[in-house]
DNA sequence: TCAAGTAGGGCTAAATTTAGCCGTATTGGG
DNA sequence: CCCAATACGGCTAAATTTAGCCCTACTTGA
């Protein structure tokens, strides 16, 4: 692994043909689902996803955090306070977001069940 | 890695909370996106497929219908003729999945120009 | 002064996905 | 007989993502 700046230098090209593409690209990360939607729902401090999502480590959150920042998801907001606290929202880019994960989660939930058990199995 | 009849042995559980997460389950996969896409139009034989996305090598491609097949999108089907061919087709599973693909490629499509910038500067 | 909470980065290794090679078997055509 | 095309699996290494450790710096409260 080659870092440069803390960031991972890339070799192979990324693909962004169609539109899906760049949602995935958006979207894809272990944690990032969760982490747009809490701070949807207005869980949207650095600490509090922490504790809400213990089963991620802490150094994956603020990676991906720091990713849907860069891709223009989320803003992060530094309140000049001491002591200084940090506060993520939704671009309007990531807005318009929202719809169209309540789209495609609604289709995942209608074939929950079957779908589930061929993930499973496979 | 540790294969068994070579499959992959995972060892860290698959999350499948919300229903967004069994939809990128079964699309995410490099070339997952334009194989649903290539059979949905038609282009369903193997060879045909390989041809098109040549930049694929075939052993993934071959591993990556395999999963469309087990996650219940794709149908493979083996005609009895010599010589032998092959056909995917959608499952029913999988053609629900369409109007999905379309909805969320228009998003992506709709906001490209600010999305490809944002994640080329990443 | 010490512990705890705020927020965060550096680093290494494990896990997973992708790339790319080589080998199998069948059939049809030159 | 040999080459090309059909379709597919074994295997190894590279690339990428995730896990998990330790460290910094500030502020509040005991």
């Amino acid at each position: 692994m080659i870092y440069i700046c803390g960031m991972y230098e890339r070799k192979l090209p990324i693909r962004l043909e169609c539109g899906l593409h760049l949602f995935m690209e958006v979207m894809s990360g272990k944690w990032k689902i969760s982490l747009i939607w809490c701070v949807y729902e207005g869980i949207n401090r650095p600490g509090a996803l922490h504790r809400i999502l213990s089963d991620a480590s802490r150094r994956l959150l603020d990676q991906q955090l720091a990713q849907l920042v860069s891709h223009g998801i989320l803003v992060k907001k530094v309140f000049d306070v001491k002591p200084f606290k940090v506060e993520y929202g939704l671009t309007p880019l990531g807005q318009t977001l929202i719809p169209v994960i309540e789209n495609t989660a609604r289709w995942g939930e209608t074939h929950r069940s079957e779908l589930e058990t061929l993930i499973r199995n496979s």
